[in-house]
DNA sequence: GCTATTATCTAGACTGAGTATAAAAATACT
DNA sequence: AGTATTTTTATACTCAGTCTAGATAATAGC
């Protein structure tokens, strides 16, 4: 049962490199990391690290941006909102929880990285957007899941699951029917 | 009536600078305008753009930096979001309009701008943060006045004030009396 | 006029992120 | 062995933003 992948394999880099981020971010911070430093640490070239992350701070955000793309998806297919957050925030159990949420302060979060959680957001209020949400509460939805992430974030990571606080703010609902949302 | 200024007076340069910016932005494109090229056009130094513009976007939100900095003193002296907000507002009159608010789909916007406007919003979060809105609506109000600002770049920047739309959504009161939002 | 002071402007070098490209290296298939 | 395929790497490049030292233009005091 010999792989069947042609070409050269790769050398478990990425691994390595999300490693190598973590670890130097919180010994030196964000902001005095290069992209140098991260590919000397993982042992691989700097342009291996381009091919893994398309930014350095991508490496803090990879497991939210996943979860943006499953929340595209899923909505892609005609699933209300609703139903949508609860089906994607099911992957963050309390293990599997974003770098950013978890390790934000620890790491000497500084201007770039607050330009980054603003994409995010902007990328949240689009899919709300192209969502069953009426337009005219598109932002206070936005504004509502972005309040649930960051409580979640600050207080609740290692106690409770996000949809905790999504049902907080009436943006899932305990038995998973497809209502629109903020009634 | 000798002006009291000492030292090399500044050579109108501000002015020469967001012209050409606007311009280029506009020729071109902003994202294939370089800091070079506007100093090239105004007449001065690459190194005097950064005297005058921390960023090369800062040219397309001054109007909208002011005003955030001018609510910032606002909630400051302990004035109430809503009568902050009213204040601020009032600046911007039927000519006086961001850039940003005006031009954005003429001159390409990409990525990088967005990763602006989400400092902006970020901002607009934190000063509601500070001023007398629970905290728990702290973003869904940093939601409806994205919403309203939104809405009165895309429609109304011609027609109407801002405060028609701050108002449209709570977020300001006729009388400008200074009671919590969103009751 | 001459000098000192103050502030702006400029030249130039530097860091660091992100892009692009072509060559090297490692594997599978024939 | 040879070829196709894919990853990795070396290298050079663009551009934003920072920094520093020096040139330039005005005023104030003598």
């Amino acid at each position: 049962m010999a792989s069947d992948q042609r070409g050269r394999p790769r050398s478990s880099s990425r691994e390595a490199l999300e490693e190598a981020a973590t670890e130097l971010f919180l010994e030196h911070g964000y902001q005095h990391t290069t992209v140098d430093d991260i590919a000397a640490r993982a042992g691989v070239s700097r342009a291996t690290f381009f091919n893994y992350f398309p930014t350095k701070s991508a490496v803090l955000w990879v497991g939210v941006d996943r979860a943006l793309e499953a929340l595209e998806r899923a909505l892609g297919e005609g699933v209300s909102l609703a139903e949508g957050l609860g089906l994607v925030t099911d992957a963050f159990g309390r293990e599997s929880v974003p770098l950013i949420a978890s390790q934000a302060e620890a790491m000497n979060t500084g201007e770039d990285v607050l330009a980054e959680a603003g994409k995010r957001i902007i990328a949240v209020a689009r899919l709300v957007a192209g969502s069953d949400i009426a337009p005219d509460r598109v932002w206070s939805t936005t504004g509502a899941i972005v309040q649930a992430c960051l409580e979640w974030a600050r207080a609740g990571v290692a106690r409770e699951g996000l949809q905790q606080y999504l049902l907080a703010y009436k943006l899932i609902e305990g038995s998973r029917a497809g209502r629109p949302l903020l009634p």
